[in-house]
Parts: C-alpha cells; sequence; structure tokens
DNA sequence: CGATTAGTTCGGTTAGTTCCGAACTAAGCT
DNA sequence: AGCTTAGTTCGGAACTAACCGAACTAATCG
C-alpha cells in the first residue's frame, strides 16, 4: 500500500522530471530533484532524502541544488536542534513562469519590430521585382497577437496574486 | 552602401539566430540558416549561398538544411534550366508556431491534472498535519490559465489563416 | 566521354555536458 | 579533542553535440 504510493510517486517524478527537463533546460538530475520538490510538498525534503531516493552522488545532487536555489526555483526551511535544510518550491513559481513567457513575447516583440524595420528597408531601396517584395502586414499581426496574450496571462497574473497558491 | 545593408543583415541574422537557436532548439549553424532564410525572403537563398555567406562547410550546410527541411520550416522552389534549389521558410511558419504553442499547453494540463489527481489521493489517504496537505487551488488556476491563453491564441490562429501572411 | 556543378555521406576532431568518487570543510555532539 | 553528520569541491570518465574535410554520387554540359 505504502509502497504502491511511493511507486506512483517516482513514476510522477520521472514523468514530471522529463517534462521540467525541457521546459526549464534542467539537466536530467536537476530535472528529477525539482520534481521531486514539487511532488513532496509543504513538509520538504532533504539533501540525504535525495541522494537515495533519486540515486545520485552526494556532489551531483549538490551541484544542482545549489544551482536550482542560484535560479530561484527552490528555497528551503529549517528546525530547531536539527542541521538538515528542508527543501522546498518557491512560493512565487507560477508568477516567476509567468513573467518569464511576458519577457520572452517582449524579446519576441522586439526582434519582430527590428525584423520589419529591415524589410522595409529593403522594400524601399532596392526596388526589385515587385512580387519579391517583403510581406510586413505579418508582423504587425504577430505583434498584435503577442500582445493580446501578454495581456491576457497579465491578466490571470493579478487573479493569482491576489489569493497566493503554491504549485 | 550595399555593404552597409549587408552588414545589417548579417548583423540580424546573428541576432535572430541567437533567439531562434532557443527558441526552437537548433544547432547554431542550423538557427542561422533559418535567420538567413528568413531574412532574404521571397526570393530564396541557395545552398552555396549559405557555404560562403555563413562562412561554414558543405557538409554542415547540407545537413541542417535537410534537418530543417525535415522539421517543416523550410521549403525550396526551382528555376527552369537551373540546377540549384532556392530555399524559403514555410508558408505556415506562424501557424505552426501557435500550434506548437497550443500542443504544449494541453501537455502542461495533462500533467497538472495527474499531480492534482496524486496530491489528492495523498491528502486523503495519510492524514498528517494538517498544514503540511497540499494546496490544490493552484492547479485549478493554472489549468483555467492554459484554457484562456490557449482560447485567446486560437483565435488569432483564426484571424491569421484568414489572411495567410509569410514571415 | 571528361569536366563541372550541386549536393551527400562518413569518419574524425573538438567542445561541452553530466555525472561520479574521493578527499575535503564545517558545525555540532560526547 | 575525536567522532559524526551535512554538505562542498575538484578531477576526471563517459557521453553527446556541433562541426569539418575528404571522398563520394548524381545530374548536366561541352
Amino acid at each position: 500500500m505504502k509502497e504502491d504510493i511511493c511507486k506512483e510517486k517516482m513514476a510522477l517524478v520521472e514523468k514530471l522530471g522529463v517534462h521540467l527537463e525541457n521546459r526549464e533546460q534542467l539537466a536530467p538530475v536537476a530535472a528529477r530533484i525539482l520534481a521531486y520538490i514539487i511532488l513532496t510538498g509543504k513538509k520538504g525534503t532533504t539533501f540525504e532524502d535525495m541522494v537515495t531516493v533519486l540515486c545520485a552522488s552526494k556532489s551531483t545532487i549538490s551541484t544542482h541544488l545549489n544551482h536550482l536555489q542560484d535560479l530561484n526555483k527552490i528555497q528551503y526551511f529549517t528546525k530547531t536542534g536539527d542541521r538538515k535544510k528542508y527543501f522546498i518550491i518557491k512560493k512565487d513559481t507560477i508568477i516567476q513562469h509567468i513573467d518569464k513567457m511576458v519577457s520572452n513575447w517582449d524579446e519576441e516583440r522586439i526582434i519582430h519590430l527590428e525584423i520589419k524595420d529591415y524589410k522595409q528597408t529593403i522594400n524601399n531601396t532596392k526596388i526589385e521585382n515587385e512580387d519579391e517584395k517583403f510581406d510586413l502586414n505579418f508582423h504587425d499581426d504577430y505583434i498584435k497577437f503577442i500582445d493580446e496574450a501578454s495581456a491576457s496571462i497579465k491578466d490571470l497574473r493579478e487573479k493569482i496574486t491576489d489569493n497566493q497558491f503554491d504549485i
């Protein structure tokens, strides 16, 4: 019974691990650490715990744990009279994720403007075959899309910040 | 004058290249190929062209060019009495991009449901410290966010498919 | 036919990543 | 002080990714 739940948990760790490995560009073990921390929740996980349960060396866990802290993805709390650190995910993970999406869109927006600008210059200077001219409408459309998507997501962000949850 | 434009183009190729390398998970040269094709537009680019302008070997260009075709990111047209292939980006690039975003969200949605399910089981079986229980509202909120974002983007997709542009 | 053009395939080199073990530090316990 | 617990640091092995050159194919041209 208890074993079954543990098995289910580890299966989810692997699944969520693969997802996070891709979404967050993490090394396999780093992604599993994050997944395990997420699936353990508020009671927290220790260094030792992860060494045994994820079957990785102390050095690997140490390195990735520090890296994940540097990335602001995890934090830890302590207990009086206990030297261990109890790791949990940062409470604002989702907000961070949303902010990252928005800033990615901002970046994309800038590049689209730059490309549009360049294409405009070309269209105006060398008057080559009319039908070889660049199509510019697309950029306006795409920027409009980015703006709409950003707005919709910032909206959700507000809703979430009103009643803070954690993952 | 002509040189200035060429310099500007290559600067943009590098910039857009870095962006695409990250966004599309491509090798540096593959990303530059894509960027160069995008910034050359309807008149198309040839294999040889890219070998010289991107300062890469024929083998590298060949491999990445085939890879980009496999990924459905580029296509080519030909000219009668000319053995060369003229590469251009696929006209439906943006639609593809939007579809990928939506399918990523779908995937994320499924994982959130699975995690929520698991957390629910844990919350119900071991009745540990009340305050150590998992917070589930977040998943509902996040799924709602995903649904809203998807909807907003599918909406834009329709708008775009109505009057097809290319990048 | 031989030469040229356009592109592919293969083997190898280099660069970079990921993880491990062993030796270390640092703090608390006896 | 010596022992234990908790974690870090360093060097290297094993693997993967990215690129290149050389030798190839396949089509066209003279």
